[in-house]
DNA sequence: CAGGAAAGTATTGTTAACAATCATTGTCAA
DNA sequence: TTGACAATGATTGTTAACAATACTTTCCTG
């Protein structure tokens, strides 16, 4: 289902760096990286089957969209968002994600409705069986999705890189059982690209966004720390 | 005038790599690095004075931003945008950029009008001087400087970024002698923004960035390359 | 003379050892 | 007992040598 398990034992052991990327990617989307985390090379390392080299690479990238924290000599945390940090990044979401939802209303296909409405079915399953990593994983994606209907690389990087970061904000300042969306937007943004009704996509998705921003309360942070190895290794093999 | 001279022999010769992805972002900005354009790491080096550590350091944060293009064993060259990366460019930007321009038009205090302003005389200036490369990057400038009037630093990383891909595009597809922007444009975005008229900012913006994108033509490409040495180490020492 | 193969050169990618910095623990003195 | 200081261990940052790949030139053959 996740599309690195080992095949045969000919290829698929060597991983590259991106690769690395996007699992820490998911795992601070699910919240199984709390902000705070330390990311240290050896257990990088260790998790991934990788040299240090890679590892220091993906935290760099990893750095560039501020989603870790590089430290001068101390090593590499999971970025602890502030509460400015937090509006800006509530912000950029409402003035770019509407316009993603627009334009995917207009050029949304019949295969992309179709597929999108399965993955509303699964966030919903998810949601009802009560398995909550999939569930926030699920509903992050859907803003992603909407992206690549957009067929929009750029504004895809965009929303994949804000959606992340709205995760750890949540993880910071939100209540701990709270998950990211309300599958019922979900589902009326859905039906606005049905209808191929730009306006309405993008005031869907504009207060769908002012709702999870209501979801926290940046006065008071919590504050984390967890073991990374368990988290990581679980997964792997 | 641009922060980097040695200043009494202690400090400031050991560079770092944003340092050097900040110069290349400029210089790409003012077209002296023209798409296709090999950035062979013992130039980059010997240009800056640098161990190759933080040159490749510096080149994976600029392939992360899709600025230069990093190729198997070949090395990296100055990314040559497809005709389809340029629409997705330019539609980022139209869904962007006026809210950066709104949300700038409500936020600015008198001193950030007087700054832009000044900013404004000087690109006038060197348009009128006939100072080519300060006029292009004056005027990207003038885009960066609304994203930090709306003190929104998300927002001025992507305006940064898609800036910079801008003068890529119009290297690949532009005529020969345009530049990026109309000066008049910007004076009306400017005026709007003293007038905190949201709207009509984001209206001129609108517009603005849509003559820009007038300017280029998606058919015909131009094939270019230049030899790096020159164009850096000219204005290093 | 042209086309292609092979050797040599140059450039990139990787690994490993070394240096430097930081965190922790233990000790000593007030 | 507590605070500061020193020593030890662990982790990160850097450098340099090595390996692998791509490019260029030369030479041979048709």
């Amino acid at each position: 289902m996740h599309g690195l398990q080992h095949q045969g034992g000919e290829v698929a052991d060597q991983i590259d760096e991106e690769a690395i990327v996007d699992r820490i990617f998911e795992a601070v989307i699910e919240q199984r990286l709390p902000p705070g985390t330390k990311l240290s090379e050896a257990a990088l390392c260790e998790a991934f089957g990788v040299g240090r080299m890679r590892v220091r690479r993906a935290l760099l990238l990893l750095a560039s969209r501020d989603i870790v924290d590089l430290q001068n000599n101390r090593g590499a945390y999971v970025s602890s968002p502030t509460s400015n940090q937090a509006l800006e990044v509530f912000e950029a979401r409402c003035a770019i994600e509407p316009n993603v939802a627009r334009i995917a209303a207009a050029r949304a296909t019949k295969s992309d409705i179709a597929d999108l409405a399965k993955h509303l079915k699964l966030e919903a399953e998810a949601h009802h069986v009560g398995n909550r990593r999939q569930a926030i994983r699920l509903s992050g994606q859907f803003h992603v999705k909407l992206a690549q209907i957009a067929r929009n690389n750029v504004m895809e990087r965009m929303v994949k890189e804000l959606v992340t970061r709205t995760s750890l904000i949540i993880g910071m300042f939100g209540a701990p059982g709270t998950s990211n969306c309300h599958d019922d937007e979900h589902q009326q943004i859905l039906s606005a690209l049905e209808r191929h009704d730009e306006d309405n996509a993008a005031l869907q998705m504009e207060k769908h966004l002012k709702h999870i921003e209501g979801q926290v309360d940046l006065k008071k942070k919590r504050k984390t720390g967890v073991n990374l190895f368990e988290v990581l290794h679980g997964e792997q093999d």
